[in-house]
DNA sequence: AAAATATGTCATATAATTGCGACATGGAAG
DNA sequence: CTTCCATGTCGCAATTATATGACATATTTT
C-alpha cells in the first residue's frame, strides 16, 4: 500500500527525468501497476509531481548532509558528497534538474526551493574553501564545478545504465575523473 | 522555404532533447512558425524525427571528421573533437543519446547507426591510441572515457544554457575538466 | 500589377491521454 | 470461512494532441 505508493513516485521521477512530458501510463508502466491504481493514488499529474519533488528534495538532503557528517575533512566530504548523490540517482539528477531550471520551477519561494537553496550553498561554500586551501584549483569557477558535479552524477548514472562498465569500479572512475577534472593537486602518499 | 524546414527541424532537435515526448506544438513555437506550418513540411511527428535524425548525423559526423584532420596530434584531435561537439549543441546531445540508448533506434542497421558507428570507432581509436602512448591513463576504460566525453558535453551546454558563466571561458573550461578528468598526464612547457 | 509561393487562421476529424465510477478478483487478516 | 482491502478490468466522458482541408493574407517573383 505505501510501497505501492513509493514505487509509483519511484518510478515517476525516473520517467519524468528524461522525458517531463512523458504519459502516466509510462509511470504506470515503469511502477508495474495499472493507471487505474496510479489514480488512486494521485489525484492527477500535477499532485503526482508535488510528491515527486517532495521525495527527491526530502531523500537528497539527507543523503547530502550525511555525507557532510561523516567526515570533517572538506576533500573527503567533497568525495563522499559525490557518492551519496550517484546513490540517490534518478532522483538526484530530477531534483538537480528541477531546481537549476526555471521552467520547473512553479511557484518560487516555496519550501522545496528553501531546502535546495541551503543544502546549494553548504555545497558551494565547501568549494570555496576547498580553493582558499588550494586543494584544488581556483582557475575554475565554483559555478562550473557545480555543472561538474551534476555532470558527473549524471555520466555516472548514464554509464550504470548502459551496462557496459563494471559496476563496482564506476564509483571510484567516478570520484578519480571528478577530482582530477576540478584540478586537485596530487595527493601525498602520507 | 528550406530556412523554415531547417528551422523546424532544429528546434525539433532542441525540444525532444530534453522531452521525447514534447509536442509538436512546442516544436512549432521554438521554431517560431504555426503547427499548420509545420505540418506542411512534415506529415507526422515519425517522418520529422527521422529528418532530425538526418541532420544531426550529417551534421556531427562532418564536425568531427573536420576535427579529426585539422591536426595530426592525437591529443589536438582529442581536443578540437570536444570543440566541434560543443558547438554541434543538442544536435551532438541527441544525436549521442539516440545512438547510445536502444529505445531509439527504430531499425537496426539503418544508414545513420552505420554513421554513428564510423564516427565512434575513429574516436574510440584515438582513446586507445593515446592510452598506449601514455598521454592519458590507462586505469580508465574507453568506456568511461566516452562516457566522460559526452558528459562534458552535456555539462558545457547546461553551463552555458544557464547564463552564469562567462561564455567565453567555457570551452576551456571544458578542455581544462575534460584532460584532467582523463588522466593527461601534465603537458610538459616545450 | 499579376501570379506564384509561403504562411497564417479557422474548422474539423481522429486518436491518445486523462481521470473516474462501478464492479470483479484475489490475497491477507480476522 | 468470511471480511476487508488493494488492485485489476471495463467502460465512459472530458480534454488534449495529431493531422488535414478550405480559405485568407502576406511576401516574393516575374
Amino acid at each position: 500500500m505505501e510501497v505501492t505508493k513509493k514505487r509509483i513516485i519511484d518510478a515517476a521521477i525516473i520517467v519524468f527525468n528524461n522525458d517531463p512530458s512523458g504519459t502516466l501510463e509510462m509511470v504506470a508502466e515503469k511502477a508495474e501497476v495499472t493507471t487505474r491504481t496510479l489514480y488512486r493514488y494521485f489525484k492527477d499529474r500535477k499532485i503526482l509531481l508535488e510528491f515527486c519533488r517532495q521525495e527527491m528534495t526530502f531523500t537528497c538532503k539527507a543523503a547530502m548532509n550525511a555525507a557532510f557528517e561523516a567526515s570533517t575533512i572538506p576533500l573527503k566530504q567533497l568525495e563522499l558528497t559525490l557518492y551519496a548523490c550517484i546513490d540517490c540517482g534518478s532522483k538526484y539528477a530530477f531534483f538537480d534538474k528541477t531546481n537549476q531550471r526555471s521552467e520547473y520551477q512553479p511557484s518560487a519561494g516555496n519550501e522545496e526551493n528553501r531546502e535546495y537553496d541551503h543544502i546549494n550553498s553548504r555545497w558551494i561554500a565547501l568549494i570555496i574553501a576547498l580553493q582558499k586551501e588550494d586543494i584544488i584549483t581556483s582557475e575554475l569557477t565554483p559555478e562550473w564545478i557545480q555543472q561538474l558535479f551534476s555532470g558527473m552524477i549524471n555520466t555516472t548514472l548514464r554509464a550504470m545504465g548502459s551496462g557496459n562498465i563494471a559496476p563496482n569500479s564506476i564509483k571510484k572512475f567516478a570520484w578519480y575523473s571528478f577530482s582530477k577534472s576540478i584540478g586537485i593537486s596530487d595527493q601525498k602518499p602520507s
